[in-house]
DNA sequence: AAAATTATATGACGATTATCATGTATACTG
DNA sequence: CAGTATACATGATAATCGTCATATAATTTT
């Protein structure tokens, strides 16, 4: 009933990513302790083996999840024929982005919740969240800094709430339409 | 312990909004119905007397929240100096709305959980969306219908989106910053 | 005024939750 | 190789959840 060293630390990883996963598509009340390590291919035992408590992974999933995020953005850019920044776009405003939040954007799944959590885990977002800004920025067409933080701020805020809204909305055809409408109008706006 | 037709009438508007209420301040998911009985002046086996389930509250919840919001737009709007839609976005953007959702936008609250619901609450969620889109279009500025239209998704995806982030995120300073970009770079949009 | 109806209170149900205690088999350490 | 440490499994804990059964008191209805 021990495993490696080694294995036990993958074990920890694989909680974490499937946490990541599984927090975004149910949200952080949605999914249990106990499912949370069955799905990692563990009994619920274990786990305060590797975290304090819950909210320490939910911590530990949100940059997780960021880090999932930036580094497919990464590969992404290399394979495509448009810019950093319009590949972007196009990719946070797909229909595939909103029919999986699980590999998505973590604002977008997360934000609302995020804001009722306990310290560490809202330290926690918080963190990641600066570091997706950080991230964007790079990548935003602007004439200088200061225009470059602006047009990201802006550009985020529209993205999350495109894909907040399109999730929601039970009309396919409105939902696309506000996937459409603002991929149309955010390539202007940078 | 009967109460008068009229007053039960009276009882089961109350819990309807004040479910709107808290339902928004703490998530579908952060209230119980006991909790929501009590806050309502009530016990909790009265319940099922007035809802079929907590779902169907949530439902009801979601309409009466939107009915309220655009209430009050009705209101703010006859004692302001600046159009309708520079009082409309003033109001959305600020540090009040982001600190009190539950008087807030059932979106910005609601939204990524809304996603994950029972058919119910999400056809309700979208007619209250369709409404909210309806009455920001009769007050945006824009050329014609179909500018008008695409206006509205623009912005209301980039308020909700801003709300989400600055509520989310633990550092005043940057939740601030997320508000006045995007309140400032809205003025132009439309 | 008597009888029927019903809105609410009390209390309990099973299911699910996060967390913790213990046992055990195995990996590490000497 | 012997002994110790520990990662995980099993199982239990108390709390909370949505839901329902029953009792009761007061309103409607007749």
């Amino acid at each position: 009933m021990r495993v490696s060293r080694e294995q036990a630390a993958e074990n920890r990883e694989k909680i974490i990513t499937i946490a990541a996963q599984l927090f975004r598509e149910k949200g952080f009340d949605g999914i249990g302790v106990a499912d949370l390590m069955k799905a990692a291919g563990l009994t619920h035992g274990g786990f305060y083996g590797h975290f304090d408590s819950k909210e320490d992974l939910m911590a530990q999933a949100c940059e997780r999840a960021v880090d999932e995020l930036l580094q497919a953005g990464e590969a992404r850019r290399k394979e495509s024929n448009d810019t950093p920044y319009i590949a972007f776009l196009k990719n946070y405003l797909s229909i595939c982005h909103r029919d999986h939040p699980g590999a998505g954007c973590l604002m977008a799944a997360l934000g609302a919740e995020a804001a009722r959590q306990n310290p560490t885990v809202r330290s926690a977002f918080t963190q990641s969240a600066k570091r997706l800004v950080a991230a964007l920025m790079e990548i935003i067409p602007a004439s200088n800094k200061k225009k470059a933080r602006e047009n990201t701020l802006l550009t985020l805020a529209m993205l999350v709430g495109a894909q907040t809204i399109a999730r929601a909305l039970d009309d396919e055809e409105a939902s696309q339409e506000v996937l459409a409408v603002v991929l149309k109008r955010a390539k202007d706006i940078a």
